[in-house]
DNA sequence: CTTTCCGTCTTGAACGATCCAATCACCATA
DNA sequence: TATGGTGATTGGATCGTTCAAGACGGAAAG
């Protein structure tokens, strides 16, 4: 009924409690027929060591903590969704967990907290790094071992491992994929000025007009992060300066190209073939509607790979040089342009 | 450094170990006084139970092991995404956290099985509950305590607590819905004949328009669940036969009413107002599509909740009686219908 | 005045693993 | 044969908590 302990497996295969523990965990120790019988035992008893025990005396736990963000209805965020994924994944081969946790409504930090008092799991993965979210700096005071997805924009000089992806060389490559398609009128739709990220992304569509000689005069927008501003904006870019008329749209999400594909819908115009849209993030909105999407991809599962890498080195060497990755997306072209 | 221990705290408060212990689980064994000061030391050093010895001690976790459906590019189910927030988020509520673990490519079982011999979750809320899936009748035989998301299609008798959503129903108040809109000609696209969830929600759909007297005859595809089926099945449907030809199509995921969606846009017809579509799971995409897709709405927070509750009535009582709950989804209409 | 009882608190043991120091077996060397 | 060294193996202590049982004091009952 109870699993199998350590002495079970002991007194089956005739040795000590200790001869067991080093097999499993530093079998080089044991001599090869040793090994072989205490191995046997474990097998046919089906032991695996007792995670709370293990934990308790080594005090770790093995997990990795992850807050989950608010769902954001409304919008095209399925990049939580895949990067959870691949977080698991590589957790996994790394011989981690993932425990996931919930934003408290009224003290955003208390779930973070509590986890560490009660030593529940070894470190974080933070991922909400826009300006001025307390978490990274609180962490970094608590001492709690972290890694972050997304640069820590407002502090230089973070002293904890994180990936980013280059947002700026997504759109670029993005802009340039529709100029190269003799678009010269490729407008820019994105987030509000305070966003560091959308600031980013905006800076590689100014860096491939410009690189082109082309003006960026007009053709620029800054709206909330839903279709409905993405629809507005673009019907406003579309109606304004009738020489100036966008052919092309790049956009700071996959939530506002969809407003842009309203717009279009509403015009009796086609996406690819009267005016160009493209994306960010590679949802899966953008895969499945007419007639696709094309949309700039994170490299998620590499970003995954990436700090659960920082983490080992985190967890088993704490005062080693701290690193940054910027990892390069990839445009998947689809109808759109 | 290291967190402060029940030592800790007992020292400060002159009390012994038992009697802080008592303080944090059995606060009325206390006197009022000696609770408060203990309260107040515990408050001082920020005390918090580690969770590898208590779990040591009292052989539980108090973590839900989650394992995590395969990823499915180019299909629209942000249904886990939402469920897993809600899961997270009662969870919490009932003092559990929830694990999160990825399926195994050779042993699809192997996972439970680990986390069950390390004793490291408590229970397993368990998801994919489709025909022949082996996890249930697994984990049953090795009494391991679970619950699932979906009823259990091919067991009558299980004995395990279950959720679900009425799949049938939807469909049929998404007829419903059409019918009452003036539609004699409702086209179903489903999934293939061998999926019971399929067939369940189809039968929605029968029950809808034999309940008005109306003939289903060549209104039915059943397809796989991909965007470009649907348009074939769609494009099928429309050019069948002229003196019944679709007036509006219900189907079976957000991933076929994309299809439709799109073979409307490559024939000029505008949905909702030449031809209504509805979809099922009103996922992001169907949020985000020009104009809005009708889908039938899973209500996962509730269904979560009652997993919960479910799962902490078979760990509190292991034999208590069993119950199944079928929840009955709502229509969100869009500009599709 | 003694006994019983109850509420309150304390002590020692246990959960199952790993760490530490000590022991043992074995073989090579003097 | 005695000595030394190496590597395999052992018993005991420990991590921080909860459980079981006992100690203590005062109030109620005999």
């Amino acid at each position: 009924m109870t699993p199998p302990t350590l002495a079970d497996v002991a007194e089956r295969a005739g040795v000590s409690r200790q001869t067991v523990s080093n097999a499993v965990n530093n079998p080089d120790l044991l001599r090869a027929d040793t090994l072989e019988r205490v191995q046997q035992a474990i097998d046919e008893l089906g032991y695996l060591p007792n995670r709370a025990a293990r934990n308790l005396r080594t005090r770790t736990s093995q997990l990795i903590g992850l807050r989950l963000s608010p769902v954001l209805e409304g919008t095209a965020t399925a990049v939580m969704d895949r990067f959870v994924h691949a977080l698991v994944w590589t957790s996994k081969e790394a011989g981690y967990h993932v425990l996931l946790f919930s934003q408290d409504e009224e003290d955003p930090l208390q779930g973070y907290d509590d986890l560490l008092r009660s030593t529940a799991v070894d470190a974080f993965v933070v991922t909400d790094t826009y300006l001025g979210n307390p978490q990274a700096a609180w962490l970094r005071r608590r001492r709690a071992p972290f890694v972050s997805f997304g640069r820590p924009w407002d502090d230089p000089d973070a002293k904890h491992p994180w990936v980013d992806v280059d947002g700026a060389a997504g759109t670029e490559e993005a802009t340039r994929h529709l100029l190269d398609r003799g678009h010269e009128l490729v407008a820019w739709i994105g987030w509000r000025k305070d966003s560091w990220i959308g600031e980013d992304r905006r800076s590689g569509w100014l860096r491939a007009m410009h690189g082109r000689g082309l003006s960026t005069t007009g053709l620029a927008s800054r709206v909330e992060d839903t279709v409905s501003s993405g629809r507005d904006a673009s019907a406003h870019l579309l109606d304004a300066d009738p020489a100036r008329r966008p052919t092309a749209f790049v956009c700071a999400s996959d939530t506002l190209a969809m407003g842009v594909l309203g717009t279009l819908a509403t015009r009796g115009l086609y996406p690819g073939r009267d005016i160009a849209v493209v994306g960010f993030d590679d949802s899966q909105v953008a895969q499945v509607v007419h007639p696709g999407l094309t949309s700039v991809r994170q490299p998620l599962e590499e970003a995954a790979r990436l700090l659960v890498v920082g983490l080992e080195s985190l967890l088993s060497a704490p005062l080693s040089p701290v690193e940054g990755r910027l990892l390069t997306p990839s445009l998947v072209v689809r109808g759109s342009s």
